[in-house]
DNA sequence: CGGTTGCTCAACCATATGGTTTATAATTGC
DNA sequence: GCAATTATAAACCATATGGTTGAGCAACCG
């Protein structure tokens, strides 16, 4: 599988898209959690949830140290940051666009450079 | 609870898991186009690409104004933002906790709250 | 008018996804 | 050793997704 600089987004948004997903995220922000905890919430089975731990995990999301039978998570800062740069690329250039027409409504000088 | 339309974000984030919908949203940041100019760099039917331009108005990311024939498709700024403060709602956190063990590392109290 | 363009819709297909249940492996505790 | 706990794997199912082709429709053009 050749891993483009953009399928690693694939799969963070991918992961993100899921609500049971972010979920185990928030629960993970607030510290490190074994996959029994992170699937006590919801009404499905361990098995689900152990998949979509499985999926968090394959994004980056988050890391799994295992000790024992036991299975602790962490959340993973960076994959969370990359997808954050991506949409602030975004943001960012509306904002950018909206101070342009900032500027030009309230136009002191037309200075326009690029 | 801190996120309820919860479901919102499904949209959005599972729109922009897809590299072609997320290079659109790119060509989107430059301007207006049309579907067939959204549709012409990739290597898909016209009817495929309107799918995707289809998921991304769905999700709210883009505003579709149709003259005349011509689909005219422009990006919608608030789900990005909506999606970007999530993640930064996690990646703040991360940085307050890593200040956090900051403030443990130099310590001179034993504040133990979180 | 008739042809072409821009786009969507419908039907179809292969694969992915999210869930289930049952089975299995490894660890812990009595 | 045996039973319970923690978690994954495997098989299965329904639905969603992303693509195709072909039809159809409205709008522009000559």
């Amino acid at each position: 599988m050749v891993e483009q600089p953009q399928s690693a987004l694939d799969g963070v948004f991918h992961a993100l898209a899921d609500p049971t997903r972010r979920a185990m995220v928030h629960q993970l922000a607030s510290g490190e959690r074994t996959v029994s905890e992170l699937a006590e919430p919801y009404a499905m089975s361990l098995a689900a949830a152990s998949k979509h731990v499985k999926v968090l995990e394959g994004a980056g999301l988050i890391h799994r140290e295992i000790e024992g039978r036991v299975h602790r998570c962490s959340l993973e800062r960076e994959p969370l940051v990359r997808a954050l740069s991506w949409l602030r690329t975004y943001t960012d250039f509306w904002d950018a666009r909206l101070d342009a027409l900032d500027d030009l409504l309230n136009a002191e000088n037309d200075d326009d450079r690029h």
